[in-house]
DNA sequence: ACGTTTACCTACAACGTTGTAAACGCGTCG
DNA sequence: CGACGCGTTTACAACGTTGTAGGTAAACGT
């Protein structure tokens, strides 16, 4: 049909509309003063040419791609495509568009990703950072909009969209008390860590502990690397082989969970019977499983809609001393059968 | 530091190096005839500026991008997730980034998307379609770069990489007929369909009962619009709320037999002891259900690395004419619990 | 020694857009 | 009536890159 198919130009417009290319231009970017006969013969000649604006050439005049970036660790984790997913809805109602990067969570890749060449083709990046660590905040300091998601990096020179990983996993644990659950052992925690989604999470977990008068037992914490299934699995068969008595488990994601919900069913263990549990991220599949699984909303949604408008805010905002802001989601729990009371 | 920082061009690297910005051109894209002090006065300079070429100013002249298009129906819906992991992993090889687009799997908005102003971002795309089918076949005659993903158009103008759908959901069939299984349920199938995944894999199944002389029984087909778990789930509680006796059930692809293996459970039976049960896509999760599943995979990596090349050579292809290519990836059969012999 | 090739390098234009400055016509004000 | 302001439109330059055409030496062939 078209085969050797030029695309118009401002020109090809201009002359059908017997107008100047930058009247066109006016046109197309909503110039208030424009003569209402010479918009309409403009759009008209917009019509019959079916014009699109050259992206490219608009962008190295203009400096803006309409394009935002998104740097996730990877993925195949359901969270981040959860997350990826919200924002790509998200970005598409501001009428733009969004590039993925994966780093696969390595602190190396995610350094160099923050001044890689393809940071041209984005406006700004959410990034949703895993391997850097608050050592890292200079590497943020960077010369574009960006928006730092996770519970890596604290104070640092950029906004932050996070969840309340310290008050969820606080709630999370007061509610498996709430069952009468005192032997509450946690799975995914990382040696050492303080800061950071195992270090944030674990804080509530022993927070919730304290407010109840239930000691604080580390033969109950399973320590994982990596937050995939396996690992849940992992660590619940070590917590088991160790020998120590626990009425519920907290899972500090989902993945995790599940993963150990596995290897308690294995065991012959029942759930919530004998032994409750509760996870983190409400993934979609754990309103599948097998019992379907108790967590923690932590408003991805909201997470991925407030990083968009956040860094469109800043991309538009001429006001580069801006302070950065700091911006908790709203957190839920999601009650499901594996912490529903006890029934028989 | 650089607050006020504005990025060099060819300009700068070709006054600091005292050569035209040509040879400065020349040396980035690797023309030969340069002589090698030059070259080095030029690679001295360019480190000395961290000069970047400006992709936008490139693009514009080049008419090339150096990013492909993929577009999927969603993100959270883990094929798609580990789908797109590969192709970005795939794409980061070959040195160019990928631009993520979701259709939610809506014709209307793939259709739309074909000839979105975004293409301009992007010098092809690789498309699964989910929504169209083979009437919908013209709409892929465009002007750039197409690979077609999926199997809901065949024959099509493009290029396209799939899965060998048939055998694969024959041999799966064929593995549950050697465990001794005669009632073989299927999960997923949508009425009517004679192409697209479920259509064909259905048709897999047919041949291995046709093969092993077992009468097909249309009482053991449960149809779903979608292939979500909850849709597996609703299938599996029709079937037995249905009565009709079986021994087996084949999952069109993971999600649903997850999801029906669910209601399976709850209703008492056991897998595989009372219903062996198989799945097709291989996702992560299928390797930490309970029990684990016996799956098909399909080649989703042979896939994501097969569509990526063949899209770059027809990017780099000056040949228009070259007459459009089917490709099939190998799948094999990841035997697990689900499928287990009878053991007691 | 002289035309011809070859290696190397450069000037200039062009890609399609938007910002700047200015021009134009027209009504208004002093 | 001339200066002015305002709405509307335009010419021109610029964004940073690559393609084209050409130029200058040195190397080559005869």
């Amino acid at each position: 049909m078209n085969g050797d198919f030029m695309a118009a130009t401002l020109h090809d417009v201009a002359r059908i509309a017997g107008v100047s290319i930058k009247t066109v231009s006016n046109v197309i970017n909503d110039y208030p003063h424009i003569r209402p006969t010479t918009k309409q013969r403009v759009l008209d000649a917009i019509a019959e040419l079916d014009y699109r604006p050259n992206l490219s050439a608009r962008s190295l005049r203009s400096g803006r791609t309409g394009v935002i970036g998104l740097a996730v660790p990877e993925l195949s984790l359901s969270y981040f495509a959860e997350l990826a997913d919200a924002v790509i809805r998200s970005a598409e109602r501001h009428g733009v568009t969004v590039l993925i990067e994966q780093t696969g969570g390595d602190r190396a890749r995610e350094i160099e990703l923050l001044t890689s060449p393809r940071r041209q083709l984005t406006d700004g990046l959410i990034f949703s950072a895993l391997g850097m660590d608050s050592d890292d905040s200079e590497y943020l300091r960077v010369g574009y909009p960006l928006v730092l998601l996770g519970e890596r990096i604290f104070g640092g020179p950029t906004d932050h969209v996070t969840m309340r990983n310290v008050d969820a996993a606080r709630a999370a644990t007061e509610h498996l008390i709430a069952l009468g659950r005192r032997r509450i052992a946690v799975i995914g925690a990382h040696e050492g860590e303080v800061i950071g989604s195992a270090g944030l999470r674990l804080r509530g977990y022993r927070e919730a502990l304290e407010a109840a008068g239930i000691p604080f037992d580390p033969a109950l914490i399973g320590y994982t690397t990596l937050w995939h299934r396996s690992n849940g699995a992992d660590a619940m068969r070590a917590l088991l082989a160790s020998g120590v008595e626990f009425d519920a488990v907290f899972g500090l994601n989902d993945t995790l969970t599940l993963g150990a919900m596995r290897v308690l069913q294995e065991a012959g263990l029942r759930i919530p019977k004998d032994v409750a549990a509760i996870g983190f991220d409400d993934l979609d599949e754990a309103q599948y499983s097998l019992p379907t699984l108790t967590t923690i909303d932590p408003g991805r949604e909201e997470i991925a809609e407030t990083a968009v408008r956040v860094l469109l805010e800043r991309i538009a905002s001429t006001d580069l001393a801006l302070p950065p802001r700091e911006i908790l989601a709203d957190f839920r729990i999601v009650e499901r059968e594996s912490t529903a009371p006890a029934a028989a």
